[in-house]
Parts: structure tokens; C-alpha cells; sequence
DNA sequence: GATGAATGAGCATTCATTCAT
DNA sequence: AATGAATGAATGCTCATTCAT
């Protein structure tokens, strides 16, 4: 095997050893016995239990960054937008563990950890913020706060990614989840003017089949 | 000062260390010098370190739990979901300090503090959703997956109320909030018919004001 | 209640905890509250922890020195010895408590504890010797090492002591164990028929060589 | 210096330091600087000081244990009893500090630790109990209450042996001690003559009443 | 490279003692 | 005299990290 290899080895293995203590929780040891090597070997490969840690938080942002594309109002911007939905679906489902400890361990185990994970956030939500404004400009997405909308969108992704993980799954199909996200999206899916709201704001609605 | 004031203060203190510092990072001495008192008193009130922690989590909880009302099909449903979106707002938005341990340390201090938030979380959204399913029978609630919605709801709602606490806020009122949040639970923000979308749903569209 | 008599109250309440304990696993608050008193209050009749056990090992150390006599060679030598033992006896079997403290925990408790009881035991043993060496001189006891036979003899009385005050007791009197104990010491190293004592049991004796 | 050597190694130097100030007192910083090691090294030995102190403990009961024989009383009864003298005073008197330890601390240490000694006490009258009731059948054993001569010879024993251990020592040789308390023994509840010993001492004995 | 024995700084917790009331 | 809340020094134990083999 060789030294990336098994760099890359200790690392999935950790991941496990994280997702199941938490962060605190699991010793050196834990990993070290996991990954079948001695305690030292793991500082040959990495310089300390917290840099482990950031190799996969880290991963983690780089191949949800990477799946993410930039919304072209240009062309099929619903298409686009499944798109993004389905490619983050894709990435944390495909790596539960390293997922529950982004969540629930992350901003726990260090002030910079919280930063770290704070400013991926904030790109992510600027990014989308700008998406948004974009599209009120071409009257694709409704007026009002931007800034809100983004947060608000990435709140509940992120609630459907972790339950999806974190949960023995298999009710749903991930284009299941894609398709009610952005349905709820472009329509919430409060319907209270049907009991006759003197709020009326839509003259007449035909559900999709 | 008497002794359930001491064992208040001493809380309140700890909230904010922990927030500031992180479950771990913050030491049983940071604590009693933040509450000006000697180690020793800190366990005349409490019984460890983690149970100082607990009573902030669980008094979360509570007053959490106490300031959702269950919504009544048969009153002014939308009232009463912004009188819950505004009820818990204030709830977190009074306690920033504890609103930010529960998100980012809770579930790394312990098995049994992950226990307690999931459960919490899934109590929350086990209401939500029959909430919805109630709905959906009434023809208030867009027909689908009655649970994805719930999570989804939760999700942004957290989010939100993560944002509102953490952030020097300041920007948005309480108030913008619920109608912001709620109107795209009633509504969505994508308007991508506009653009002409094959998949039209609505004949007409009357954006409100 | 007199001073005096909380101080003797203190006392007894105090031997009972040690004794169910051990002393270090005795805590003040324990002796408080088997006392009734607060904690503060022993330290009105106490300096600190080590002089209440202290002082309830020198009442022990007083009362067997008052109850021991000794020996005239001139006297009854017989009746002499068993009072000695029949006072010892009841001096620790009536106080269990304490001597089970002293016992087991005395010199577990300090270096000074040790010295204070090697120290009792010593001038025991001492006395004994001069005594045994006096008989040795009278010919009413065996020749040999004194000082041995005195070690041998608290030995044995020792732990006669602790059995009948730890045991359940009540099998044998108090009075069977001074006639059995008299008996082995007599038919050991006493030779008290020299003097002509009325209970004469042997016709000769060759002491070996 | 294999693991096994430094784990007795340490065994070595914890019962000096026990010994020397006593199971409270002796604290794991002393212990790991009387072995030259690091605290934390103490615990890749041991679980705890409390397991430190045992194995001194049960080490010493074992070789008690193995170094006892069990009389037979068809072969010389004289020479197996010296015997088991002399073993019980070599084990003791070659590791003067886990005595001190066994006989000073050990019952001050633990609820768990006063049993274990208690048992190990009852074990050894026991023993000596029915070989005494072996003794009296044959008419070797003055008769009486054979369990309180036994306690009684067992105290005998362990004064001698702590005084041994203890003392600056040099004075007695082992075998002086072995004989005399033989010698004691003998005269006082032994009736070995009366299966013809050679070593008669006496022409004729009248047993009192 | 790999090992795992050794390290020792660090921390939660205890409890005898004090002292303001 | 009596109280008991407050104190803080003291200590057993953990575990990330190092380094001789």
C-alpha cells in the first residue's frame, strides 16, 4: 500500500470512529486500532488528532463546492436548481459519517473549527443570496429578503441531507426528495385561501396531477 | 442572595462560557471565575460539570415546548403558525448564549445529549407533521410527504433562528421574520412560470401588495 | 446539654461512624449529621478531624491502662493475671466501635497514629516484660526470652480482643476466654506450682536441657 | 527491562512507599518517582492505586498460602508444625514492607480490602481450627475450645512476625523464634508427649479436673 | 517506515476547614 | 453557641504526543 493510500485509508476509517464517539469521544487509540496500525504511525501521516479531523471536514467542502454549479438564469433554471439539490443529496449521502460529524461534532471541537464551518456556510448562502437577487431581477424569484430565502433554503437542505443520512433511510428515493424540495420551493405548500382567507392572493390554482 | 438565585446566576454565567468557549474548552474554573465564585461552590449547586449543562438544555426545551401552541384546524391557522414561528423566535432570541450550545455543542458532549436533542427534534417534527397531515385532510396543506415538509419547515426555521441569534442582528425584526418565513411556507419564492415553464401550474398570479 | 456532654456525645456518635467506615472514608459531614450538629459545630468542641479520632484512642489507651493492675509477686500471681485479662476484656468488648478503630484503622490513619499506638503497645509490652522477668527471677515463669513471651502473649490477647468484639460474639462468656487464656499461658511458660499454688498439676518437671 | 519486570519492578518500590507513609499518603506522584517513572506510566501497569495495593496484597497471601502444609498427623507433628512457623516467618520476614502494608493499612483502605483480609484470617484458623480438633481425637491437643486456641496462636504468630519485620530486627535468629514459640506452644496446649516423643519432659502429668 | 512504551500537562472533583450571620 | 455556605488546595486519572528501537 502505498503512503497516500494509506493516508487516505486512516482517513475513511476515522471518519467511522468520529461519526460513532464524536469527536471528544474517540482516542487516538480508537483510531489507531480501527486502521490496524500503531498509535505513532498515524503522526507519520498526520500531524495531530485535530488535523484528521479537518482533512475530512475539508473533503467534505471540497466535493460539495465542486458539485455545486453556479444557477445560469440563462438557461433551465429549474433543471439547474435539481441539479444542485441532487448533487449535495449525492455527496453527504454517499458519505453519512463524515456528514454527522460535520453537523453534530464540527463546531463543537474548536473556535476555529466553528469559523471554518461558519465561512462555508456564509459562501454558500452568499452564493445563493446572489442566485436569488439575480432571479428578482428577472422576476423568477419572488421579491422580499434575499438574504432570508437563501438561509432559509439552506436551513431545510440541510435538515432533508442530515435525515437522510442519519435515518435507516431507504423510505424516500433521492429524486423523491429532490422533486418535494423544489416543489415546496417554487409553491410552499401552505394552501389556506382554500378555506377562504380574505387574503386571497391567487385567482385560480390547478395542482400538478 | 438566596440559594436558587445563586444556582441561577451561576447558569446564566455558564451559558455564556460555554457559548463563548465550547462544552470542552470551557473549564470548571472558567466558570466559577466567571460566576465569582470558588470551584467547590460550583458543586454545592450542581452536580457536575455536565449537569450544568444539562439544566441549560433542558430549560431550553422547556420553554421551548411550552411556547408552541398545537394548531387548531378549525381557528385562524395562520395566525396561530406565526404566533408559533414568533413564539419560539423569542424564546431563542432571548438566550442566544444557550440557543448557540444547543446547536454547536450539544450533540458533541455526549451520547446521551444526542439522545435528547434527536428525541427533542423528533418530537417537534412528529407534531409538525401530524400538524400537516391534518392539514392535507382539510385541503390546507399541499398534498405530499407530510414528514419531508415538517423536516424541511424545522430545518429552515432553525436555520433562521441560528442566524438571528449569532449574527450582531439587528437587521431584520422579529416581526419580518414570521411574515417573511411564513409566506414562503405559503407561497415558495420560485416564480419560474414567469419565464414560461412548460410544467405552468397557476393561470394567474396576484402578488400580494 | 453542658459542653461537656455534647463533646462526649461528639464522641460516641463519632466512634460508631469510624468504625462503619474506616477513617478516611468517614467524612465530617457524616459525624455532623450522626451527631445532629452542624458541621461547624464540631469544630467548637474540635480542632480538626485527626483529634476526634485521636482523642477517642487515648480514651481507649487510659481506660486499659487504669484497668490493668500490676502484678505483685508477692500476691495471689493467679487472680492477679486474670484480672488483667478479665479488665482488658471488658474494657474493649463494651466499646466495639473504638476498637475496631483502632485496630483496623489507627495506624492506617498517620505516622503519628502508628507511633502512638507502637508506643501503647510497647509500654505494654514492657510492663509485661519486667514482670515476666520478675517471675523468671521467683522462678514462676519459664526461662527464656521475656520479651518474646510478652510479644506472644499481647499477640494472642489481641486477637481474642478483636475476635470478641468483632464476631457476632456472644458464644463464648467473657469468663470461658480468661480461664482458656490462662490455661494455655500457664501450661506454657508459667511455672507457678513452683510456689506451691494449692492446684498443683504436675509431680516433677525436667525442663529440657 | 521486559514488561513484566517493570510492572514487578514498580510492585517493588509501590510497597516501600506504602509502607513508608501509609496507603492514603502514599501519593501516585511518589510512587511513580521512588520507580523513576512518569505518573501516567503507573497506569499502563495497573488500573489504579487501589489494584496497585491489591496484587502487593494477594501476592502476599499466596505465598502464604503455598507455603503452608497441612499437618499430617501420622508423620512427625513437632517438625511440620516448626515448619509451617518458619515458612510463615520467612515469606513475611523477606518482604518486611508488604507486611507492615498487610498488617498497618490494609484494612484502613476499603470496605473490600477488610474482607479480603478477613477471609484470608478465616481461612488460616479455620485450618488450624480442624487440625487442632485432628489434635484433641488423638490425644495430642489439650482439650477445650480448639477455634480459640487457634485465634489464639494466630495472634501469637502475628505479633511475633510484625515485630520481627519491624524491629531493627538482627536480635533473634529465626530459629530462636521458631523454637520458642514451638516451645510455647508446646507446653501450653500441646500434649505431644502423649504419643511418646522422645523429647519427654515430663514423668508425670496430672490433668486437673 | 512502523511501533508502542513512556511521558506529563491538564482537569474534574472532593472535602476538611473557615467565618459571616 | 450554632450554623452551613463558601472555600481552594490537593490528587487520581486521561490521553495526545513523542521517540528510541
Amino acid at each position: 500500500m502505498k503512503k497516500a493510500d494509506k493516508h487516505d485509508e486512516i482517513l475513511r476509517v476515522a471518519s467511522g470512529v468520529f461519526a460513532a464517539k464524536g469527536y471528544h469521544a474517540a482516542k487516538m487509540d480508537d483510531i489507531a486500532h480501527a486502521a490496524k496500525v500503531a498509535k505513532g504511525t498515524l503522526y507519520l501521516y498526520f500531524d495531530d488528532k485535530r488535523s484528521i479531523f479537518a482533512e475530512l471536514i475539508d473533503g467534505l467542502f471540497a466535493r460539495l463546492a465542486a458539485a455545486i454549479i453556479r444557477v445560469d438564469t440563462e438557461g433551465d433554471v429549474a433543471a439547474q436548481i435539481k441539479h444542485n439539490i441532487r448533487a449535495v443529496l449525492r455527496v453527504l449521502v454517499e458519505q453519512p459519517d463524515i456528514m454527522r460529524m460535520l453537523f453534530d461534532q464540527a463546531s463543537g471541537v474548536d473556535k476555529e473549527f466553528r469559523k471554518k464551518i461558519d465561512s462555508f456556510y456564509d459562501g454558500l448562502k452568499k452564493l445563493l443570496t446572489e442566485s436569488l437577487a439575480d432571479g428578482q431581477k428577472l422576476g423568477i424569484v419572488k421579491k422580499g429578503d434575499a438574504r432570508l430565502y437563501a438561509s432559509l433554503t439552506v436551513g431545510a437542505l440541510r435538515e432533508i441531507m442530515v435525515e437522510a443520512a442519519t435515518r435507516p433511510t431507504g423510505q424516500r428515493t433521492r429524486e423523491q426528495i429532490v422533486e418535494a424540495l423544489f416543489d415546496v420551493l417554487e409553491g410552499g405548500y401552505l394552501r389556506l385561501d382554500a378555506k377562504g382567507d380574505k387574503r386571497t392572493r391567487r385567482v385560480a390554482v390547478i395542482e400538478p396531477k
